[in-house]
DNA sequence: CGACGAGTTGAACTTTGTCAAGCTTCGTGG
DNA sequence: CCACGAAGCTTGACAAAGTTCAACTCGTCG
């Protein structure tokens, strides 16, 4: 199973993602880089995180989780600071991904480098799909959309059994990605649980009916997007 | 005044905003770009424009107004199709830009390359402001805050006069793009001029009270995160 | 045992959306 | 020159969605 950043890419192993050097461990609320810093270039090989923005000390507004696979940091224009925080969820490991963006900077189209290219792409579309979620959806469609985008992207790093994945957020969290109150995102699981269309239980998810929740959500896979 | 593109770069002439070649005129509600198609690179030199996204025949969800200045398509990434479309919003006048995505291609860390560089992560913020936007603030302070962004984005290329500036959107377009109704949006302009804050008529915005404004909205300038 | 954190529930309240109607403006064609 | 219609703006009344406050539960960990 292949981490996004090399998706497209049937041909490089999963050794590069595990051989990249100088392996890191964070605990969980540990901040990975903050706002307007120099980010670092470290790749995600376990656990969850997020990025975060705060508007003028309210809570946080979630931009995106970063899960395995995912960089901290950005792959093009790595020489700017970042425009939001990042913060550990779970226990996290992380290696170094110099490498890789050193790849993507070269100027020379190799298919590493446009692999690379292509997760700076899809970062794009996340934050998209984020923006849509909160410009359009109501609180039952953001949930169910947000647990399709995860399934997913855990998906395609090996992270879901059937239809089923280990998701380490706890309300508040969910909340802030979300918009919602944590009371209303409270609700609005408990009736997608009520209706049998999903069970978030334990830190796990179980999509019971996925073609309908795919339908409430509208949701287009990621993977269709990509295949360009 | 210099467009955004070189806003960094002092010693640049606004010549070389005037002199690129390939002048074209788009009409109002003319598609400039479709999503998931490979975009033109141009510049605008006159007129607005906007990204959007359909949600699933639903109404658009706006997700940034393209000004004087701005870029069509990418900056970075030229080569991959855009996940959005882009629509002229007035007359439009553009220009090729492929003299500068050239440039910011260029390994040689040269002026011209690190501003228009610069450009791709203006157009980062911007879109952070649009999430802010739609996750976290109400309707009144959603379009004080829209506002102030416009007013310092045409502030840049010398198209604000004192306190106000034209802004020639309708009010669904304006519901579009901060994901409230047609009806909510009246309301809420008509409730910001009752309290004597601002104006909006006839394509003219008039900020009657910029410190309150910038209060409401918790707005920092997009200069001060560009300060790097 | 007690305390804490996370989840849950009810009730009142606020914000925003929907529907429906009326208005103004402006251009067009008789 | 006026009547007409279309498009955009405005208003009221009501409904739906989401928030807030406050209380209660439940398990875990000291």
């Amino acid at each position: 199973m292949l981490p996004p950043a090399l998706a497209s890419l049937s041909e490089t192993k999963t050794e590069l993602w595990q051989d990249l050097p100088d392996p890191r461990y964070h605990a969980p609320q540990q901040d990975l880089c903050t706002l307007d810093a120099l980010p670092p270039s470290r790749l995600i090989v376990a656990g969850w995180a997020c990025r975060y923005r705060l508007n003028a000390g309210k809570r946080r507004q979630i931009l995106g989780f970063l899960l395995p696979g995912d960089f901290v940091g950005r792959v093009l224009l790595p020489d700017l600071p970042l425009p939001y925080a990042v913060v550990a969820l779970t226990g996290l490991k992380t290696v170094s991904a110099q490498p890789l963006v050193e790849a993507a900077a070269n100027p020379d189209r190799t298919a590493l480098a446009r692999a690379v290219r292509l997760t700076a792409h899809l970062d794009d579309l996340l934050l998209l799909n984020q923006l849509m979620r909160l410009g359009q959806q109501t609180a039952r469609e953001r949930v169910v959309h947000l647990i399709l985008e995860l399934h997913e992207r855990l998906g395609w790093v090996g992270l879901t059994w059937d239809d089923h994945f280990a998701m380490p957020l706890a309300l508040d969290v969910l909340a802030d990605a979300l918009g919602l109150s944590i009371v209303h995102m409270n609700r609005t699981l408990q009736q997608l649980r009520a209706d049998g269309l999903l069970d978030v239980e334990g830190g796990t998810v179980a999509l019971l009916k996925p073609e309908q929740l795919q339908d409430i959500a509208k949701w287009t896979p990621l993977s269709a997007a990509l295949k360009h």
